[in-house]
DNA sequence: CAATAAATGTTAAAAATTTAACAAAACGGC
DNA sequence: GCCGTTTTGTTAAATTTTTAACATTTATTG
């Protein structure tokens, strides 16, 4: 198969995310090719396509959204994380507004709330968004700014002056690494104001995260473990360390 | 309609909760009638089932859901809105700072937008932002606030004011309605303050509709068409319209 | 740069589908 | 049973899709 061939075949995918089907004299017309090469192409991906009556679908609707997040973190401690969050949801209650973070550990979150509940999600990750927006009767507050692909996360300089104008009830916050001595971090710089902003104001703090995440340091320090209310993880961690955190350690 | 009716249209269901799919003729021969009864069957369901190139499906998203996908393009002029978006990115140049609209018909252009190309895309709805977010090359900026699920996008007080400190080269709006006398309409409120402070801000403005949607007027006015540089529609538009819409009229 | 292979385009005929109009059959009320 | 209505069938023409064969272009290799 030629990278020509390749790249229409990732364009005409792209294109089905978006529009779902397509005919075949549309495909054509997109790709710039003639409906011949197109018939080809699809006849060749048949574990991509479904071609039916002049019609090109997808075989597996749906790249986006929490499949597609579960799919690129397959090996990465999915188990582990959803539980920590399942935990995490228990403590959100109708009326609540709830500050959701960034990263790949969160959407699990946003997956296990309640609906109809009358919750107010406030969010500034795209992958934390789309769940949140699917959910029915729950208010989405997104922060805006530019894109940070490293976290799939948006912020500029207004973000920490429109979180502090913001009730937040409570705040679920992630991390990249959490040691008791020197405190929790994360990776990327511009997350940092955020969550320092978001500490400041949420009214209580919960720390999620699995428990690979302790005793590991990443660049930015962003927090004091004492900051935190609560840390939610999963039952994996060692139980020991719950008498040395300096706030309750929820396992299960 | 007929009890015998109903009994086919009973019977077609339980197969296709097997086989998902049947060929028009198949389902005649089990059925036990003309081609052209079954065609009336499953005209008359529009509901339960899909119809498409001679194949038959079931709408239930639970038998596989390729019907519901399917069906919800049916009569959404996809294929118009994908000609008039891909006209619409021959208008992006390298370095651009462009504005993309919400709606149902943006997506394709932000789909077709040229990777690597120093661009910088803004945008206040999450299906839009799905899209760039994952382009390579592309730097993105997401206006944030409350979500509405109408049409899928963000908006708060703050919107207007970040709109107006951004210096946006090309703004690709969307409509829901085009009339010559009255105007450029749309039916969401929350979204005119958005489309009028970008309207007054850019340096270009293009309006991206397709054909389906000249004559057409939804309840919020938001501009008159003489605002707008250049409108970048589809080849099914009336020529006779270009004469009268007071700004170039591109079709192909 | 020629020779070869691979990819793509063009075309026309065959097959399938859509559509519309009308004929035939079945049904229901009187 | 008769009559009007509804349902179903038949047909033919228009349109679209499918297939296959061959021409042309593009890439690759020595």
């Amino acid at each position: 198969m030629s990278i020509k061939s390749q790249d229409r075949i990732e364009a005409l995918t792209r294109n089905l995310e978006v529009s779902n089907v397509i005919r075949l004299k549309d495909a054509a017309d997109l790709l710039g090719v003639s409906e011949m090469t197109v018939r080809r192409d699809v006849a060749n991906c048949e574990n991509i396509f479904t071609y039916m009556g002049g019609y090109i679908t997808l075989k597996s609707p749906a790249a986006g959204g929490l499949g597609y997040i579960l799919d690129r973190e397959r090996g990465s401690h999915t188990d582990l994380k959803r539980t920590a969050c399942q935990i995490a949801a228990r403590y959100v209650k109708p009326g609540d507004t709830i500050f959701l973070d960034c990263g790949t550990t969160i959407p699990y979150l946003a997956n296990a709330l309640p609906e109809n509940r009358d919750i107010t999600a406030i969010c500034y990750s795209i992958n934390v968004a789309e769940i949140l927006c699917k959910k029915p009767g729950l208010r989405v507050i997104m922060l805006g700014g530019m894109y940070h692909a490293s976290s799939a996360s948006f912020a500029d300089s207004n973000s920490v002056n429109a979180i502090l104008n913001l009730n937040i009830n409570t705040a679920f916050m992630s991390a990249g690494g959490v040691n008791i001595s020197r405190g929790v971090s994360c990776s990327n710089p511009h997350e940092v104001d955020i969550k320092q902003a978001v500490l400041e104001t949420a009214a209580n703090k919960i720390l999620v995260v699995d428990s690979t995440k302790f005793n590991v340091i990443k660049p930015m320090l962003f927090a004091k473990l004492e900051q935190f209310d609560m840390i939610c993880t999963d039952p994996k961690c060692d139980p020991e360390l719950a008498t040395r955190t300096g706030c309750p350690l929820i396992t299960q």
